[in-house]
RNA sequence: GGGAGAGUUCCAGAGCGGCCAAAUGGGGCAGACUGUAAAUCUGUUGUCACUGACUUCGGUGGUUCGAAUCCACCCUCUCCCA
């Protein structure tokens, strides 16, 4: 089996240009490939990391892999699926991004002796100048044609302003550059990019009259079609200092069970053949297919040791035996104690379980707070230092959150 | 350039000059039920010293005993005409 088909089994492959000649370039190990990032953030997130991985299948089975960090697209703002404008980031921001992007990257896919190539479009976009390029391509692009774009019928009826209307353009020409210098004949991205890659092959087309590929891949949606790798709390993000590799499992622990088994084939690299036998588990039984994909995409991001600890830890928690080790935690100093008690709704604040002492407050009334398994009711209930006889107290919000408060 | 309209709490979206910390829906959080799932039901959802006080309704001033609600100017956005 080619990786062609690996990835069509696993449910990757969304829209492409040439089936039979990607197919032909990938499973041969002739592609050189290009996935582009937009810089929006210092940290990579699940949404780029299925692109990372279809980068290190597709690595794995020969081809060549370009990571293209969009320091100069970034300036523009992509407008697919957005139905604002995005806020536009300062120059700085985008350049310190870019170095988080490369810094995470390169633990994914080996950069080494020309296996990969990692570029910023901000090297050719920003010095373009304008009218060279419009004489250089500005008549290869129909703004009729653009308009139908589904990235932009969208816009139509919001707005879409100028700038963010040359997302496309900009996206070719990376394409195009990217073509001449370093013979890229293939394109992946998220579906949402399709219009913008087309572009881009249309562009190589009419400016060299040469063949050049894309491949779109499906957004990983869940099953009410919303993003995943999306929380309250904003992204789930690779980085280990603003996603916990705790939290991090958790998340994927916690997928829906009309979920997983997409998510294992599409993020994991578990061999199809298991993930078939997984797709046959019903009901509770699926909790094992979650603790697998949770453990394998842990392992993925943060380590083999990261994932095993994540794991016990949630096994322990969750059979009511805290295993309080990887637990997240707060040192409480000598000041925060009065009298050598502390309230609850103090505790709850220091260690910043809840935003505000109004939601500890309402956390309490509810029952949704219990330290050291014994449920808290009294919103005035205090702690003392004898509650702290063995250093450290655990402190359980709702079902599923777990902090221990260790005195020093 | 001319004309019309809009900016409200996480989002959408109500809001007679006092009874507005602001309807309703979504989302979030918690509880019940469960399988650390989904669905459902219940409660809750500005901050704090929480039976009370304080700060919010694009910005700045003003009218008034009192303003999210009225006036002026400014900013932003949308629409129509050119």
């Amino acid at each position: 089996m080619g990786v062609f088909e690996e990835l069509q089994e696993r449910g990757l492959i969304a829209q492409m240009t040439d089936e039979a000649e990607i197919k032909e370039l990938i499973n041969s190990g002739k592609a050189v490939f290009y996935i582009g990032f937009d810089p929006t953030a210092d940290s990579l997130h699940v949404g780029h990391f299925m692109a990372l991985c279809l980068m290190k299948r597709l690595q794995m089975a020969g081809n060549k892999p370009i990571a293209l960090i969009g320091g100069g697209t970034g300036m523009i703002g992509d407008p697919s699926g957005k139905t604002d404008m995005r806020k536009m980031l300062t120059k700085e921001d985008i350049e310190h991004n870019c170095e988080c992007f490369k810094k995470q990257m390169s633990r994914f896919i080996d950069f080494g002796e020309d296996k990969a190539i990692m570029v910023n479009n901000a090297d050719w976009l920003l010095n373009l100048n304008y009218v060279e390029l419009l004489r250089e391509v500005g008549a290869c692009f129909s703004v009729n044609r653009m308009l139908t774009a589904e990235c932009y019928k969208q816009r139509m009826e919001k707005g879409l302003s100028f700038l963010e209307f040359n997302y496309m353009i900009m996206q070719s020409y990376d394409f195009f550059s990217l073509f001449k210098k370093y013979g890229c004949n293939l394109q992946f991205g998220g579906d949402d990019q399709w219009s913008n890659m087309l572009g881009g092959t249309e562009l190589i087309r009419r400016k060299l009259g040469k063949d050049a590929y894309a491949m779109t891949i499906n957004l990983l949606l869940n099953s009410e079609g919303k993003k995943m790798g999306k929380t309250e709390k904003g992204a789930v993000w690779l980085d280990a200092e603003k996603t916990s590799p705790f939290d991090f499992f958790q998340y994927w622990r916690n997928v829906s069970d009309d979920d997983v088994i997409k998510c294992l084939k599409m993020l994991t690299f578990v061999p199809m053949n298991e993930i078939n036998e997984l797709a046959k588990l019903e009901g509770s039984e699926l909790n094992k297919a979650k603790e697998i994909l949770a453990f394998e995409l842990t392992k993925l991001v943060h380590g083999e040791e990261e994932a095993q600890k994540a794991l016990d830890g949630a096994r322990a928690l969750f059979s009511s035996k805290a295993d309080t080790d990887n637990m997240p935690s707060t040192e409480l100093d000598e000041s925060t104690f009065t009298d050598g008690k502390i309230g609850v709704i103090d505790l709850l604040s220091v260690t910043g379980l809840v935003p505000s002492k109004g939601e500890a407050r309402r956390l309490i009334q509810q029952g949704g707070i219990a330290v050291d398994d014994v449920k808290i009711t009294d919103v005035k209930a205090e702690l003392s230092k004898d509650n702290f006889s063995k250093g450290y107290v655990v402190i359980k919000k709702g079902k599923k959150v777990f902090h221990k408060a260790i005195l020093k």
